[in-house]
DNA sequence: TGTTGTGAAGTATTTCACAGCC
DNA sequence: GGCTGTGAAATACTTCACAACA
């Protein structure tokens, strides 16, 4: 039923299960051109991408919206939770683990670590930030299964191979290189700096044209 | 010379420039292979994502190391400072400003925004805490270029259409919403719980798959 | 009637492969 | 001899358009 999903249109699926939030209608529908609307994408696509996992539609309606949504929800994987541990308590990942959103997917932070010793012990949300040297032991007692890797370039490679090594499914690297570990174990890139540049790069673009 | 870029090549373009910070030898070349072995992709990506702006690779030879980076920079559009606003002084933006790539990349934080009374008139980094209702003066008197814009949904399509009609360039936007801004506008959208939606897609594809 | 699901057509992006130049 | 620049081929992704059906 489904092979090889391209990223883009996971992003678009993030985005249909979002849009249905606004949605207060239960047990109404929704149509791919509705969809479409609330995202930036046509109905083609809409429908494309939802028929890559099944075909849940009805012809004449639309797609139930409490059904698409826990449908969604069990595509993204969102449909059980997760056991995160961040990885450096600087501010973006104590941003990231204190959105809303953050708890209401289904993501529970359940550990932090720092390698720096003024932080480690200290209280961070409902955690105590551990130190880093007890990574191994503490991820795999906790079943740790996704890692938030917000630490310094230098460290990261370090840090990703021990949490694979323990067992870490998925990464969600914050440094600015490309991590090391086998294919196997999925690495989410994020670079805010770099999502500046391609600002920059547009505007370049646009003004050299005229 | 150059006409539609994908996103997909700006983002090489940055890595590439980040791959040539690692060397030390100025003087030295690069092989579009060399280049590739440091980001994930093919030389042939390489020379192609290049000569969408001219051809200034040496045959027999490769690209030489200061003259790539000068002009990658140059692409990016990043071999000139450009002046930012922050607009919502949470955790996220203050983590972007402080990053050292920030500064080092050419943004330079000309003001934050807030609209929380007990955040007004306090300081963060070099900067005071201005009342967003302050916004449109203020970013026409500093000639504000960049907005980051690190508000609650509910807010932040109101302040995007006030920081455009006041000569903004271009967006990051880290609210979960569509921004209803001209098509000229560059808007750059982060959502970091989407990444994490992205891994746990994955994962859990890899486990029903067996 | 209205809207899905989907092959087929159309675009966009990547990879190949090789002539051209250092 | 080595490596770029680039058309041409291959692949990936999106849009079209329409049969199927609630």
């Amino acid at each position: 039923m489904t092979r090889k999903i391209p990223q883009s249109t996971v992003r678009r699926l993030s985005h249909y299960l979002r849009s249905l939030e606004g949605f207060e209608d239960e047990g109404g529908t929704v149509s791919s051109e509705e969809l479409a609307a609330r995202g930036q994408t046509t109905a083609a696509q809409v429908r494309k991408d939802l028929s890559h996992f099944g075909s849940f539609g009805k012809r004449g309606l639309g797609y139930r919206v409490d059904e698409l949504r826990s449908r969604l929800r069990h595509i993204l994987g969102i449909d059980r939770p997760w056991r995160v541990a961040l990885v450096g308590a600087g501010r973006i990942g104590r941003a990231l683990i204190e959105y809303p959103d953050f708890r209401a997917r289904g993501y529970e932070c359940v550990a932090i670590f720092d390698s720096d010793p003024d932080k480690v012990g200290r209280r961070l949300g409902d955690q105590t930030i551990r130190d880093a040297a007890t990574l191994e032991e503490a991820m795999e007692d906790l079943q740790v299964e996704l890692v938030i890797l917000a630490v310094p370039a230098e460290a990261a490679h370090d840090v990703a191979a021990r949490a694979v090594d323990v067992g870490v499914k998925g990464i969600l690297n914050f440094a600015p290189i490309r991590l090391n570990v086998p294919p196997r174990i999925p690495v989410q890139d994020v670079n805010l700096v770099m999502e500046l540049e391609a600002l920059s790069f547009a505007i370049s673009q646009a003004e050299e044209a005229g």
